[in-house]
DNA sequence: TCGAGTAATACTCGGAGTGAGAAAAACTCG
DNA sequence: CGAGTTTTTCTCACTCCGAGTATTACTCGA
């Protein structure tokens, strides 16, 4: 920031009262569908239409009041840092929220897109493992998962964000192990194939997959277990694994039916 | 946005003032080198440190502001869009800001980055073909270029905003056709190298590139022409082409040393 | 208990893309 | 004119990819 000679002295109060307000585009799969938080409106404007969670930035950085908004409509409570955490082995006293990856998508802040006054919104987008139905807190009586293609029509701009968010965690999971953060702790290569499939909807070829997978070097490591029985519907038992320390995939695991690339 | 229930009601102008600035990271090339525009800044806090140049938000959108802050330091005048151009052709009556490419690069707003007061800044990445130096405007006479391995030490948290800004461009030039936003109109496979060398800081095999170049579909068409003259140093006239219609370089053209990808 | 169906995993094959190097040709400058 | 430089084109070996096939180990229902 810098303010021009002109400016000296110039306090930003006198401007007309901007709000700054963080939105939240969270995402999980539930039943092998990617599904977004939304909360029901009840006051104008809007009122009756579905929107992203979200609310005022208080005295925190923008980091903690996204967090901080997902917890309070979730009905979870935040127990670490915002960053996602292994707590490999047992189950520590963390809560669910600390496996949550959590990252700033972008900022909204058109005048008019509230009809109240200026509001300049900074939009989230966290990734979570399937969270339990949020009904427990008081205030998550109203927010609720639903699957990302039936999330139409919703209020404010969010139509745009969360279009801007699921571009985002498309392209993320190409070449970053995000897709880890979808699963719990402890996964197979199938179930992380799942979570290709729901946020790309497209079927990937298996084998080729699972060779992609393990040849990447630090995007996942055998647990040298394998689970307890087999699929639901058959095959042998599949083994385990849980999220490397790559930070980027290299080589990437690029998407399919990329002739919409130019304009 | 979202209001929960008890904040029905809720004047969001009671809340401690926060003010909403634009920063903008304004990348060039100059003589081979990569380049950021800084102002002196004369007011504290931070008074005689370089910072980015940036302003607050008035009623526009945050594009329009940054490329509002972008004319004023440059002393160019917006002519278009914040959208680059081809004013494939003659040249037009637009102004060199047409030319300009302008994108959103984040948000920081921890509480404490500015002294004063609790300060929201939007920053804005922008890449433009060499521009002159801003000496003209007048309230552009204390902006200048300076090239990114000696800006150091810059006001507020603006290290950090370029660094970000920085790594977003080395990223994007490898999957989208950015480069092109760096050179004129009209450009040879050479000067496109350049700028790849420029902003990642590495040479790159001259026969490799221009194979690379030449086979991502819609990245540069020929037009037909060459240079009058060939390089200052010798070499056959390069032939000429400009940018394509592409959106997305696939394949992509992938940086060199890539062992300091995992953590 | 058997047989059908399914999933995990490991192959093979041909094609595309890549880094490194070589080489021919075209041009500048001294 | 000759040395040095750049553009442009090849070659070669290697990696990676998509598609297909095969094997094996399961589950489930008849």
């Amino acid at each position: 920031m810098d303010e021009a000679s002109f400016l000296e002295g110039y306090d930003p109060r006198k401007y007309p009262a901007v709000a700054v307000t963080v939105d939240v585009v969270a995402l999980t799969i539930r039943d092998g569908r990617l599904c977004v938080l939304l909360v029901e409106r009840g006051a104008q404007p809007f009122a009756g239409r579905r929107a992203l969670p979200g609310g005022f930035v208080r005295e925190e950085t923008l980091d903690q009041a996204a967090l901080r908004e997902l917890a309070e409509e979730t009905g979870l409570t935040p127990g670490g840092s915002s960053a996602e955490e292994d707590t490999a082995g047992g189950h520590e006293a963390g809560s669910e929220l600390d496996r949550v990856h959590l990252e700033q998508l972008g900022t909204y802040g058109d005048p008019g897109r509230d009809p109240r006054m200026r509001v300049v919104s900074v939009a989230y987008l966290a990734f979570a493992p399937s969270l339990p139905e949020p009904t427990a807190g008081s205030d998550a009586a109203r927010a609720y998962w639903v699957p990302v293609d039936e999330a139409k029509d919703l209020a404010f701009d969010h139509d745009q964000v969360l279009a801007d968010g699921l571009e985002r965690a498309r392209a993320k999971l190409e070449y970053t192990p995000l897709a880890t953060a979808f699963t719990g702790p402890e996964f197979t290569i199938g179930e992380l194939r799942q979570v290709y499939t729901a946020v790309w909807g497209e079927e990937l070829h298996a084998g080729n997959f699972h060779r992609k997978v393990l040849s990447v070097p630090g995007f996942v490591e055998s647990t040298g277990e394998t689970t307890a029985r087999g699929g639901e519907r058959g095959g042998p038992k599949p083994k385990l694994y849980r999220a490397g320390d790559a930070r980027l995939l290299h080589p990437a695991l690029l998407r399919p039916t990329r002739e919409d690339r130019v304009r």
